[in-house]
DNA sequence: CAATTTGTGTCTACCATTCGTGATGTCGCA
DNA sequence: TGCGACATCACGAATGGTAGACACAAATTG
């Protein structure tokens, strides 16, 4: 492997002047330039990625840390989503991800300091998901870039973040089935100790008191983000007889398809029957029959600013924050219709 | 940001003790140890990753270059199970991946190269499914470990890669439908410059042909794996009257939700009057309707592979190159049944 | 001819690690 | 007291590309 060192030898010129023909931003003559270049193709010189990161303290790349043990993140298409985001705003200017693993979520804390304490990356996105408030405080405290996906747990001005309005939507998508007429409308939440499931789950409670609806704690279930926890909702829904939902909101499409699955054994008719919502738009809601109506939540575009942001913040080494919601789009499809009289 | 040399003023020895202190292997004394730690602790010291690759040759970081413009990388999960297979091995090993994006294949090529040349990861992981001799050949040349998800374009011993074998499998999967009573089988492949779509038609082929059952050129299309692809090879295949297929091979699950989907819409039952088999095993498989039969080509478990051939030849710093094949598996569901008479 | 521009050399700091060399101190033993 | 054995740690160099400051010669301009 040869050095700069070796290339000004080999072309006769000080190394500072291979940096500068290489780095193109100093003038050089046409000859030397030629010479330098000639020299550098004969012993195959690329430079070192490294040394040059220690000297210009920048690794151009941005980096995530992902749970991997837990495959929900992948099965729902969040994680690849995520990480096309962030590469379709960040490729085009030069960065590359960095992506770590984790085993636990405490253990997401640890690879996530440990990649912001070392500098292994300019920047890190990281999922607030399960982030208390000291954890964030401790972040705040250092001085590499980040931003979180989703809000954080306290409101601070000096954090950037990118998040969907959660509550919001799910409002709206609960008052889609309402203005279908449904009164008995179930609520299928993930893990209840994820941010994004409480918040569902107010935009739920809204929707339904604002339109003076009765409700049911037996309506409330939390299928933890997988099929079989749709399916053992519909279990338990459909022994209610009279009191068994018309509709259901699930919060991602996994356990929507659990659901519709649950449905079809049991043949109750969707959407004549009982209406299905879902949550992300993965790609599987349009093999399924009925296709499935989705409330679509952006995460490459979430990740796309998460990595705008980021990168503002790396280059113009400033320390303003900002905070950006995305809009979210109810996708009617199939598995949605009017409530039986 | 404090350096190891701050922490050795304020410790009150030497950088190089610093270093020993964290890097735990050498003898150092009980009481400097402590304070070593107490002054890097008050001044929040933190090793500069940069710094330490640069010093001790590795980055503990495995690469991977993906064409991120092409969504039918994560569509198929293809991506999402390449990661996460590269995560699960390499985690546990102190390695985290870096992931290139691409705007094109041939600007695959120049990515992979980057970051081979510049010594930005340890080794990389390349998706070999348009290279070309010169390309595995110019790889071979430089230093940097790699390994190919999928076989060289030549016959090299010097050169490490994992596989399936897609030939075998496919050939087993038609001979399953074959082993059914069916005759007219299609063969729905992907995008034919691919490696892959010939390898599963040579397998297709030779099934067929030790069957001694006729063969239709029609009965072959290329779906560029995209469910609309499977969608029109449908279309196109129902006009042939008493010579349409009645079993339908497709090269990946997203076609074969299309051949699904055509065959729906034109009132075709499945599995009672056509057959249909996808490939991947794709989460959708099972939330389709019928379920589908699938070759499973565990890409995770290939990834993991890949990752170990990887860090085998980072660590040891051995030339040694190993290929390897592994086990796909015929999840047969819903979607197959016996030919109609 | 003086003044300016252009092109290049020289040097330093960036920063953690490793290795060899050598200095210092302590302990045990004779 | 003297000596060897050993533990502990200081010291300096090398790794490797970059940026900025400065010097200086040659070429060009006014």
């Amino acid at each position: 492997m040869s050095t700069i060192r070796d290339v000004a030898i080999k072309a006769g010129v000080h190394p500072s002047t291979v940096s500068r023909v290489f780095s193109g931003n100093a003038k050089i003559s046409q000859e030397t330039q030629t010479r330098v270049l000639d020299a550098a193709q004969k012993l195959d010189f690329h430079p070192n990625a490294i040394a040059r990161s220690l000297s210009v303290k920048r690794t151009c790349t941005i980096a995530i840390v992902i749970p991997h043990i837990y495959s929900g993140y992948f099965d729902d298409e969040f994680f690849p989503q995520v990480v096309q985001g962030l590469l379709n705003f960040a490729y085009p200017r030069g960065y590359r991800i960095l992506v770590g693993g984790s085993n636990s979520h405490s253990d997401e804390i640890v690879q996530t300091f440990d990649i912001l304490g070392s500098r292994q990356a300019d920047g890190i996105v990281v999922l607030s998901n399960r982030l208390d408030v000291d954890t964030v405080g401790a972040m705040r405290e250092q001085d590499t870039p980040f931003v979180l996906l989703g809000r954080p747990p306290a409101h601070y001005h000096d954090v950037s973040w990118v998040d969907a309005d959660n509550e919001r939507y799910t409002y709206e998508a609960i008052n889609y089935l309402i203005g279908l007429g449904h009164k008995r409308i179930a609520y299928v939440g993930g893990d209840p100790e994820v941010a994004v499931t409480s918040e569902r789950q107010r935009g739920y409670a809204s929707a339904m008191s604002q339109a003076q609806l009765p409700q049911n704690p037996r309506w409330i279930e939390y299928g933890y983000f997988s099929d079989e926890g749709g399916y053992y909702a519909v279990q338990r829904m459909t022994e209610l007889g009279d009191e068994a939902p018309t509709a259901y909101y699930a919060a991602n499409d996994l356990m929507a398809f659990g659901i519709l699955r649950g449905l079809r054994e049991k043949g109750v008719g969707v959407p004549e029957q009982v209406s299905v919502i879902g949550t992300n738009d993965s790609g599987a809601c349009l093999h399924v029959t009925p296709t499935l109506t989705t409330l679509r939540v952006p995460y490459a575009q979430m990740a796309a600013q998460a990595a705008e942001l980021l990168i503002q913040a790396i280059e113009e080494e400033s320390t303003a924050c900002a905070q950006r919601f995305v809009d979210c789009e109810l996708m009617i499809r199939e598995s949605t219709g009017p409530c039986p009289a």
